[in-house]
RNA sequence: GGACGCUUAGCUCAGCGGCAGAGCACUCCCCUUACACGGGAGGUGUCACAGGUUCAAAUCCUGUAGCGUCCA
């Protein structure tokens, strides 16, 4: 007799026995074998800077379910796992962290310190990730988890770089770049947000040069950029101004002269003035100005933590806000000054240090991204080339336009930060202020350097510089340079260099690893859309340039996870959720049926939250004012005790206890486990004297074949709902075919059958192969609850199957995913199935309608032609208990009998016996309301056929269903009339 | 400012030319020996708005409004 299983799922002792089990066979260890088809997935790697969010249990959870999936279909499946270093963010968490507990920045701490401190962290935080990963089920080969800053990962950097700037695609340049001033690093785009701010909107005049009384006016919100204006600027079409252009204007800060220039992109005649300043090193459209007409010159202002330099003469040394009072009010006394108003003005910040952006001139590195004359391939069009031509495929395709406009500006990358953790730049520069120093040193050494292939060398004028790129460390060559006044340079890489070689320098890239050759290019990447430029576009182009060969075939976008008011979640809005909150409330296979539930093609998907008390269970409702941490205490109305919300809290908080955080969106994927483990909990009970044996399908009756029927089709449409990445169809498509077919209709019926010794063996073999093909159809979803009945059933069932019996596999993990013969699928069954349900919900409802209680048996009669008639009485057996039947008789002859209930439908009229219960006049009025609707519905079905266009234009199947549909519709409203006449007579 | 997407039941979302759907919530009946995380039944809609195409539009086209995201 086979273990009884416990009333109810408990995910927790599932994850925890599973997890062990699956770590201890080494299921998901993947190496090459030329033999099997490879199929790999490189995780995005979670940065260390924090554990993981709801964003990363959906992108993981996907990936878990296309890995196990292909993994049953034979496929040699590796899913490479590892964690990103994130540059500035990891620094920063760890730099305010530094400052809050001791008070020290990191130049009171130093190079190595800071450093050391942020490995501790990383150290930390990389271990949690990862045992997170494995909470979640996540099915990585975990041997070769990597990590971006990795001596492997630092190789491929390296390299990667050396050879790039060898070729010529890494320069060294001037840049307007996003200075954080508080950092004191520039910070890329995607690192900075727009705030509107309170500021000033100040106007001024300059005058200009040899026109007395004749003045420029305009409006700046950063007075103290005046000292750095190179240029003022007017539209070429501007009547106002056509005749100064040409002319000059002085600052009267320092009495520099400047050219007013026309420039149609950049001055707007309609906006405030009509003319505007222009300050190249810090404005962003201003320097593009500058570009066009470099003439104007460019002149920057700022020390790198943001006080006015010596261009500021007396101002040098000042704050840049401080400077901007004075300079307002320098230009006051000057008479220069013409208003102030207050504005709100859209304001650029630093995300890590929560200070204003400076745009900002400095000496950065950069990727070359646009076309190049010399021959070689440019960058950026490599990468496109790779979509348009299809080697790399987007789904949904939309996404492939997002990643071709973005490549398509051929934007140089700047690649350099200046933060202390990362990969530092392998580059020794020296500059020369004098240019026989220069030469001389070129003379004594070009010869040597350029001998050695693991040098590379870069200039640049007005001052001379020399830069050396060294390909592998190489202390002595360091030492040799530094004696020759060389210096490393003090930067590190942008944190999306190393993460753009993931998917080769984890399999080993420079070296050819057998895993390289075997796994690259990667199968799928599955990913959210806002990194399809940063990450996505930066892989492929490294791939192709480093290996030739993209990194992998398909990029799969998956939706983004809102809050319940419809915004983003993020750790800056604090609306984030904990998944393992949501582990604890619903176990992990509900978290994963929840998040793939969620993956459509289109929407981004709300996740409204309730906080749980944590006194007594009660779910309280999350307001738009809790979030964010605003609330930090909330009482709760059922038990009144006081807690504090979920959030992301740096810490406990020893006072008040905090509430986890729960959403419905979850109970589903709960229920349906639990409706899993009762269907297997009830075969098990009813599997004693199981024989395995052969099913010959075509012997089966016709419940069987209807579930089998139903049961190839659901297995198609699941796999071909994962060959299209509609990870949502698949979640639905399991739960219905397991809910509402295989317990509501089919375990109800196979409870007589089981009672019948001559039935219950077929009946048994039936139950036990179907729930084996549907434990491993839900297996990839849910592969805890899925893992655990597999081992169940196998205890009760070792061997089963369809239509051969065969022995299991030990764990469902490795089971073979199921396939089908495709005869199995009989049209004919499904429709002689869906007429009996019919039967049995219209007499089910008759029984309510009437509030009859369950246990009263009710005779029913059915009038149906000949064949269905024969039909129902084969199926008499099952549909007296579905429908609490006593005597059911079926045929073409059968009479309505007194005082019934009627149910009508297109090819059957049933009548339930209803003495004694029936009240005529109220059967009636519904009768009337019913009579109404089909009245109203064939009347539209008769307007549209005879209206000669449709009967002429629609296709011919269409038209011949509107014309059953009539028939059927005549038919019923005839029976309906009769019954009601019948009533009324009563 | 540009691009992409969204607006369908009280909530969260499917459907994307041929009789408007699911889960939750709601109402009624049931603790029937798989499951109350359950069973049975029921009600619920100007498919954002305005035009157009079509025999036929939630679905295709155009425009408007609101929302979201990315890029400037």
């Amino acid at each position: 007799m086979p273990t009884e299983l416990p009333k109810a799922y408990d995910p927790k002792a599932a994850q925890e026995r599973w997890l062990a089990f699956w770590d201890e066979k080494g299921f998901f260890h993947s190496e090459p074998d030329p033999a099997r088809k490879p199929f790999t997935i490189v995780i995005p790697p979670p940065n260390v800077t924090g554990a993981l969010h709801m964003g990363h249990a959906l992108n993981n959870t996907l990936q878990d379910v296309l890995i196990r999936w292909r993994r049953m279909q034979g496929y040699n499946a590796l899913w490479m796992p590892g964690t990103d270093h994130a540059g500035i963010a990891t620094q920063s968490v760890v730099e305010k962290r530094v400052l809050a507990e001791e008070k020290k920045t990191r130049r009171d701490l130093g190079r190595d310190e800071l450093v050391k401190r942020i490995w501790e962290w990383k150290d930390k935080y990389e271990a949690r990730i990862l045992g997170q990963l494995k909470q979640l089920g996540a099915s990585c080969d975990w041997q070769r988890t990597r990590f971006t800053l990795d001596p492997q990962c630092a190789r491929a950097v390296r390299e990667t770089f050396f050879r790039m700037f060898r070729d010529g695609y890494i320069t060294r340049g001037k840049r307007l770049v996003n200075w954080d001033a508080s950092l004191q690093t520039s910070v890329a785009d995607d690192e900075t947000y727009t705030e509107d701010t309170k500021g000033g909107f100040w106007t001024f005049k300059y005058p200009v040069d040899g026109t007395p009384d004749t003045f420029i006016r305009f409006s700046t919100t950063r007075p103290e950029t005046m000292l750095g204006d190179t240029a003022v600027c007017v539209h070429p079409n501007d009547e106002r101004y056509k005749h100064l252009i040409g002319k000059t204007v002085t600052i009267p800060l320092n009495g520099r002269s400047i050219p007013i220039i026309a420039d149609g992109l950049l001055a707007d005649p309609e906006l405030g003035t009509g003319c505007v300043k222009v300050t190249p090193a810090h404005d962003p459209n201003d320097y593009a100005c500058y570009q066009r007409h470099p003439e104007i010159g460019i002149i920057n202002i700022l020390n790198p933590d943001g006080t006015i330099n010596g261009e500021g003469g007396e101002f040098a040394g000042l704050d840049r806000y401080k400077a901007r009072e004075a300079i307002a009010k320098k230009m006051d006394e000057l008479g220069f000054f013409e208003g102030k108003e207050d504005r709100v003005v859209p304001l650029k910040y630093s995300d890590r240090s929560k200070t204003p952006i400076e745009p900002y001139l400095s000496d950065q590195w950069f990727v070359k991204m646009a076309d190049r004359d010399d021959g070689k391939p440019g960058l950026a069009q490599t990468a496109m080339d790779a979509v348009t031509s299809g080697r790399v495929a987007f789904a949904p395709e939309r996404y492939a336009k997002t990643y071709l406009d973005w490549l398509g500006e051929k934007r140089d990358w700047c690649i350099s930060r200046q933060l202390w953790w990362g990969h530092r730049i392998p580059v020794w520069s020296r500059v020369f202020p004098r240019d026989d120093d220069y030469h001389a040193m070129l003379q004594s050494q070009h010869e040597l350097w350029s001998k050695n292939p693991n040098l590379a060398l870069g200039y640049q004028s007005e001052p001379f510089v020399i830069h050396i790129a060294i390909r592998e460390p190489n202390p002595d060559l360091e030492a040799e340079l530094a004696a020759l006044g060389f210096a490393q340079s003090e930067d590190v890489l942008d944190t999306w260099f190393s993460s753009a070689l993931w998917p080769h320098s984890t399999l080993g890239w420079p070296e050819e690893t057998p895993e390289l050759k075997y796994y690259y290019p990667t199968s799928v990447l599955c990913t959210s859309r806002d990194i399809i430029t940063l990450w996505v576009a930066r892989m492929v182009l490294t791939g192709l340039y480093n290996l030739g060969e993209v990194p992998f075939a398909q990029v799969y976008v998956h939706p983004k996870l809102l809050d319940g008011f419809g915004e983003t979640m993020s750790k800056s809005k604090g609306n984030g959720l904990d998944p393992l909150d949501i582990i604890d409330l619903y176990g992990t296979d509900a978290l994963r049926y929840g998040m793939v539930n969620l993956a459509t093609e289109t929407q981004d998907s709300r996740m409204p939250v309730v906080n749980v008390c944590p006194h007594c269970g009660e779910q309280v409702a999350v307001k738009q004012e809790h979030m964010s941490m605003r609330t930090k205490r909330l009482a709760c109305p059922k038990c009144k005790q006081p807690f504090r919300p979920g959030g992301p809290w740096p810490a406990d908080d020893p006072e008040l206890k905090t509430a986890k955080q729960a959403s419905d969106r979850f109970e589903i994927g709960r229920n349906f486990a639990n409706k899993l483990w009762n269907a297997t909990r009830f075969l098990l009970m009813n599997l004693e004297g199981y024989t395995p044996g052969p099913v010959d399908v075509s012997q089966l009756p016709t419940e069987d074949r209807w579930l089998l029927s139903r049961l190839v089709t659901t297995t198609n449409n699941i796999t071909a709902a994962l060959e299209t990445f509609k990870f949502a169809d698949v979640a639905k498509l399991t739960y219905e075919f397991v809910w509402s077919e295989f317990c509501d209709w089919y375990i109800e019926m196979s409870k007589g059958r089981l009672k019948d010794p001559a039935a219950r063996p077929v009946a048994q073999r039936v139950l036990a192969g179907v729930l084996d093909g549907i434990l491993r159809l839900v297996h990839p979803v849910m592969p805890f609850v899925a893992e655990s009945l597999w081992h169940a059933l196998a205890e009760a069932a070792p061997r089963r199957g369809l239509p051969e019996p065969t022995e299991p596999t030990e764990s469902v993990c490795i089971a073979p995913w199921p396939a089908y013969p495709a005869a199995w699928v009989d049209a004919g069954v499904e429709a002689r199935f869906a007429r009996m349900q019919e039967l049995v919900r219209g007499v089910r409802e008759v029984r309510n309608r009437y509030q009859v209680d369950d246990k009263q048996k009710l005779d029913v009669t059915v009038k149906a032609s000949e064949a269905v008639a024969a039909d129902f009485t084969a199926l008499g057996a099952f549909i007296g208990p579905l429908a609490g039947i006593a005597n059911f008789t079926a045929s073409p002859s059968a009479s309505k009998p007194k005082q019934a209930g009627g149910v009508v439908a297109a090819d059957f009229e049933a009548y339930v016996s209803l003495a004694g219960l029936i009240d005529p006049a109220a059967e009636a009025k519904r009768l009337e309301k019913q009579l109404a609707d089909k009245r109203k519905s064939l009347a539209g079905v008769q307007a549209k056929l005879g209206n000669e266009k449709f009967v002429g234009s629609a296709p011919a199947e269409v038209v011949q269903q509107q014309r059953d549909l009539a028939a059927d519709l005549e038919n019923q409203i005839r029976t309906m009339e009769a019954n009601l006449k019948d009533l009324q007579e009563a």
